[in-house]
DNA sequence: AACCAGGTTATAA
DNA sequence: TTATAACCTGGT
């Protein structure tokens, strides 16, 4: 995967294929990087502001060093999987070859497990703009500032910076009712309820169930959780899109969410999440 | 004004 | 177990 990667002062350069920065952080799996210009984010990770560019198929990271790119960013971005035999191995019939052709520089990110979870909850019958909006005020309210070149960014607030707040507090961020999932969320990890940092190491199925012991935490949200924090690739959420673009172009019919599971489920096996992010993205900008 | 947007919850068949 | 209505908010 890392065909070159070269250290400078205040950058690394990749030299790779299968990882667009676009793809990737518009396929929906995230909602705090933002485009500052074409080819250009800026994102908050844990406690660092990491800027990036593309061109081509050489990507630069800024802002870090040597150090956190080993500790954090090729875990993020899951540096040491290769894409293009994943692609191959999923890719057996003409509809996933088209969707993985159309969206082949798609990683799916390592993202930090609680951020994720309070972000799905608040995906929920909710659209893009607005649930990015909604985190971006969370952010601000509760989470600590950092600067860099002179704009100010928020690391996402921890279940302990949490404790105790009101539905009152969340007001501003408007999340309308669920405020009130939030809170629950915050309660049942922080009162070990659900031990949130351990179920990465739980069976894909008792993670999950563990999950949905949270209020605003169904099966659609508990399976985005999953897969995009905690490395549970067998994991195929369904929304309306992933069930819209199912149908049409594999069953030919309307189905149940329990039939879609099913062949997710024969057809990718461990990969059915890969397979999901890229006919997800596929779905909603082709179809 | 009515409807929709990355679903979930609460109720009822 | 499966089906249906209601749901904060902001945009069209």
């Amino acid at each position: 995967m890392l065909k070159e990667t070269s250290i400078h002062k205040n950058q690394i350069i990749l030299q790779t294929g299968y990882f667009d920065l676009k793809q990737t952080f518009e396929c929906g799996q995230c909602f705090r990087w933002n485009e500052v210009e074409q080819g250009h984010y800026i994102g908050l990770v844990k406690d660092k502001v990491l800027e990036m560019y593309q061109v081509g198929q050489e990507i630069s990271f800024y802002n870090t060093d040597e150090k956190d790119f080993k500790d954090i960013w090729v875990d993020y971005f899951d540096l040491n999987r290769n894409y293009e035999e994943l692609i191959e191995e999923i890719s057996k019939e003409k509809i996933m070859k088209a969707a993985t052709e159309y969206g082949k520089g798609i990683r799916i990110l390592c993202q930090d497990e609680w951020e994720t979870l309070i972000s799905f909850i608040i995906s929920a019958n909710n659209n893009i703009p607005r649930i990015k909006k909604i985190l971006e005020r969370f952010s601000k309210l509760f989470g600590q500032k950092m600067c860099y070149k002179g704009e100010e960014y928020y690391t996402f607030p921890t279940p302990e910076s949490l404790q105790g707040i009101t539905e009152k507090d969340l007001e501003e961020i408007k999340s309308g009712y669920r405020a009130k999932y939030i809170i629950d969320a915050v309660q049942k990890v922080n009162e070990s309820q659900v031990d949130l940092y351990n179920l990465k190491n739980l069976e894909t199925g008792e993670a999950r169930k563990e999950l949905l012991k949270i209020k605003g935490i169904g099966p659609k949200v508990a399976d985005c959780i999953l897969l995009f924090s905690m490395r549970k690739y067998s994991c195929y959420p369904i929304d309306v899109w992933i069930r819209k673009v199912t149908e049409k172009l594999y069953f030919k019919r309307e189905c149940t969410p329990k039939e879609i599971q099913k062949f997710a489920e024969d057809m990718w096996k461990d990969n059915a999440g890969f397979a999901q992010q890229y006919l997800f993205y596929y779905a909603r900008n082709q179809l």
